[in-house]
DNA sequence: TTGTAGGCGTTATCAA
DNA sequence: TTGATAACGCCTACAA
């Protein structure tokens, strides 16, 4: 349908050679720029990017994997990082591969297929020797949220566990002795390190861990309803639960309007992720916030930073820092 | 870095012809079957898509097009359209505009020069030209939600007059007499439409309509929260108010919480959208449910159907039902 | 069944 | 500055 080089070639009277660098910015003649440009405009014609691609074996395109689209957190960041590619002439193709082993691996290979110059990937689960292959074929990749096990790799972490531990050390500087905790899948990175969190506090303060408040959900929904209601029927039920997500922060959130609870005075809450949401419920939630924008700031720019080649300080890896928001869900029991 | 059909045949001493013909499962003898595939994987050899699109002219790809990736609607109904079309060997390329209208073409162009075959689109504005020509250039489009004023384009759209009606009808015979609707933009397709109910519903029962309590936000968080906040001051503010989408909802509950109001014993409402929202609140909110997976489905097949060749019933528009899901947040004043 | 050759739309090299 | 020509990696007649 759309004209090609060759068309504009065969109007304008001048070679391909020419009508190429005129496209690319080369020098040509005043008088012929115009001459081309008026039979681009009249032909509406368009670069195929695919033959362009195919023998530069550039496609400017970045491409974005991530576990789900139905993921707030990753939306959020993968909007943003799309936002500063952009403007560096980068296009992006994202690609979730909802929450699935083999989809991920499916997903990684459509990339690949798609011949894109670098990647950004929230990883799931054991790709080490996929990326690693990538990696080696000089396609650069930025792991963001959970490390794996590579050794050489460029990463965008959030210093979970730290978080962690200033939220739970709030619950037990208001007094709080039984600290129920809705951890994640014990096999997910970011889910450990916020356990860690959660131990080591407790470990500083010279306080032991009852084995019954650790409950594992799995970041989803329905698991922090059912931890929190496996919570309230203990014989000796928690006066704090620190919850580790926010779809499970709102699965628990339903299970306390069921059961009629007061927040904060049945229970004591600090959740996870949205800062939308700790505004809905009354009191406000208080919060774990990742610094969304952050993540995506620095992926996206480590990430430019290997494609210009600059490949200085590789593997680089940057820990972020999370803040917790402190608003009324908690109780003191001074 | 990759192998190609060249080096393969090399390798095997086999004709370019005969590898090409083997990976895209024509005739070849047994033997040499057993020689390509071996040296395939031990070539780790995968088609370059790039070279093979410029060669077919199909890409085996869609372009997907909405309005914000931080947009749980559009997220949603991305996420299952994409799982369709991969099982029928398509890929998808979604790109967000950013609710913004200089990005929508921007956008828009940058899936045409990646030569999709086909487009899913949530249109915001005027694009009807270039949709006009995409079509016409035998790309198969379907547009969904947001109805623009073309001839002849596919359509996935909901039923939002009737659903407000609904919605509003349910306020109504429980006898609520002064009943705000917070509205989308005012040239928003949706948004038209989901006021066209109230007003059509309040004139069956020959109900006069206040323009005081009929506000036009824009569809996002603080102006829900806004305009909420505008009714509570009226003088004689509504017993109930309508609020049309997701992230209005989300804005109109904040201010409930903050100006420490009862629902429904001080207010009723009907919120949008969001299942896992209604249940979040307590008591549990009534809600408008557009079919997120049924206009995926449909939309997605419709694809399917014209990239196959299939214009049967061009165009076609589908009009879904939503749903209205009643709970616990409409106080009956009879 | 297999091999050969031309072309998809670009870019890049090298003369002119 | 411009033009001719050879790739990029693949598919597809057509010939062998």
């Amino acid at each position: 349908m759309g004209a090609t080089i060759k068309d504009i070639s065969k109007s304008t009277g001048l070679s391909l050679g020419t009508i190429s660098k005129f496209i690319n910015g080369g020098t040509v003649l005043e008088k012929n720029k115009i001459i081309i440009q008026q039979a681009i405009e009249k032909m509406d014609f368009k670069v195929n990017e695919l033959a362009r691609a195919l023998k530069t074996s550039k496609t400017m395109t970045i491409g974005v994997l991530i576990p789900s689209l139905e993921n707030i957190f990753c939306t959020c960041v993968v909007s943003n990082i799309e936002n500063i590619l952009l403007k560096n002439g980068y296009s992006t193709i994202i690609c979730d591969y909802q929450d699935n082993l083999l989809l991920e691996k499916e997903k990684l290979n459509f990339l690949m297929n798609k011949r894109v110059d670098g990647m950004i990937i929230v990883p799931l689960s054991e790709i080490e020797e996929e990326i690693e292959k990538i990696i080696q074929s000089k396609i650069p990749i930025i792991l963001i949220d959970r490390m794996l096990e590579l050794s050489r790799c460029d990463m965008v972490l959030v210093d979970n566990l730290n978080a962690s531990y200033e939220a739970v050390e709030h619950l037990i500087v208001n007094e709080h002795k039984r600290i129920g905790i809705i951890s994640g899948p014990k096999e997910v990175y970011t889910a450990q390190e916020r356990l860690k969190g959660y131990v080591r506090v407790h470990e500083d303060y010279s306080m032991k861990i009852d084995d019954e408040l650790v409950k594992y959900g799995d970041y989803k929904l329905e698991s922090g309803y059912e931890k929190l209601i496996e919570f309230l029927s203990m014989d000796f039920p928690p006066t704090a639960v620190y919850v580790t997500n926010y779809y499970m922060t709102l699965g628990a959130m339903i299970a306390i309007n069921e059961k009629n609870l007061r927040i904060p005075e049945d229970l004591s809450i600090i959740g996870f992720d949205n800062l939308e949401m700790a505004r809905i419920f009354k009191p406000a939630l208080s919060i774990v916030v990742q610094p969304m924008k952050q993540i995506a700031e620095t992926s996206a720019n480590l990430l430019l930073k290997r494609l210009s080649g600059d490949y200085n300080g590789f593997p680089h890896i940057e820990r972020l820092k999370a803040r917790v928001l402190l608003q009324q869900s908690v109780k003191s029991l001074i």
